[in-house]
DNA sequence: GGGAATTGGTTAGCATACTAACCAATTTGG
DNA sequence: CCAAATTGGTTAGTATGCTAACCAATTCCC
């Protein structure tokens, strides 16, 4: 039983640290009319110094990519980033940095490092580094076999595409419609 | 510079074990219909073995109200929990678990501690106990001095007492409408 | 006793994340 | 070369969290 009850701790704890941290970095960044995800988001653009890909974005962010459809939405209304198509391959946006990101970006950086200053203040070296390992190891575990087998695009049409020759209408009935009024609005 | 990354991977891999981990665990739950909200919820109103307030199952969840309110909407939807009235204090709302909850919490309960196993495997006791230890400081510093001091109801009604005598409307003028169809249908 | 303050719960609106399903474009393999 | 598979991006719908603003009920205190 204090086993189980250490071990859940941990669970919560990992929960609520990690949600009390991302609140004081929310409330911090929110004069600049930021949020960590936004952040998150700018520094990883900030650091390639390239143009990125959303895909890249989502992998570099560790979340999907319908997530970063609409991180990238907000963004770009308030003018944090722009995206233009790629000359290369027509299916990619390429992600820049707007003027007045890259003005501000050396204060937001700085902010979130003071917040990680003052939330190490007195922690031994070694117990961060302790930590680090224990949640790096528990991470991989996590996230290994997270299979995502099941109605992967990929298996799906394996499955389909075995089951009966054609390809069109890969998944089952659509339930709503799906309409796309994608018909020559965006060149 | 290398400070600097070693902690900002810290932020990193704090964010990304507990999202890795609720994902598992979200993915093991999905199958008896439950994810970690309401598998948190369920357990703290077990562990309680009595009815609970809204408020009460807030504080323990470490959550806001109004995320509660939403949660427990869905949890009754489902079968899961029953609201009822208190006879003592008509604001309140006594939540009690459902029979059905009863019967699967145990099956619930195993299956987070068995995730629990596997995480941990091969890891020390003392390593647990050394992250732990960081974490509840992190998390200590960090929602210290979360003032929330701006915009509390308490603090705008005293200010606003203060500037002039009346009470009714407190706080500016909302901003949509804010419509209350509430004179009549309930009870 | 009665007005002020507090407490419990709610709605509205937003942010952030997910999965399922889809289209368009490119790549691959026979 | 061309059909099949893959890849990049999108929309729709849902879950979970938040703050702001509010009502109703209770408690506090003069």
């Amino acid at each position: 039983m204090s086993d189980g009850d250490r071990a859940e701790s941990l669970g919560h704890l990992l929960h609520g640290t990690a949600r009390a941290w991302r609140q004081k970095l929310d409330e911090r960044l929110k004069p600049m009319g930021l949020s960590q995800a936004k952040w998150r988001t700018l520094m990883h653009l900030s650091i390639a110094q390239e143009a990125l890909t959303q895909a890249e974005i989502a992998a570099r962010l560790g979340v999907e990519e319908p997530t970063v459809v609409t991180l990238l939405h907000r963004l770009e209304r308030e003018a944090w980033i722009t995206r233009t198509s790629s000359p290369h391959d027509r299916r990619c946006k390429m992600v820049l940095l707007g003027r007045r990101a890259q003005r501000v970006i050396v204060q937001i950086n700085a902010t979130a490092e003071k917040l990680r200053h003052e939330l190490f203040a007195g922690i031994p070296e070694s117990d961060l580094q302790t930590c680090m390992r224990v949640l790096a190891r528990i991470r991989e575990r996590a996230e290994k076999g997270e299979r995502r087998e099941t109605s992967t695009r990929q298996h799906a049409a394996r499955v389909l595409a075995q089951h009966n020759g054609q390809t069109k209408r890969r998944h089952s009935i659509p339930r709503k419609s799906a309409i796309s009024r994608r018909h020559g609005g965006l060149k």
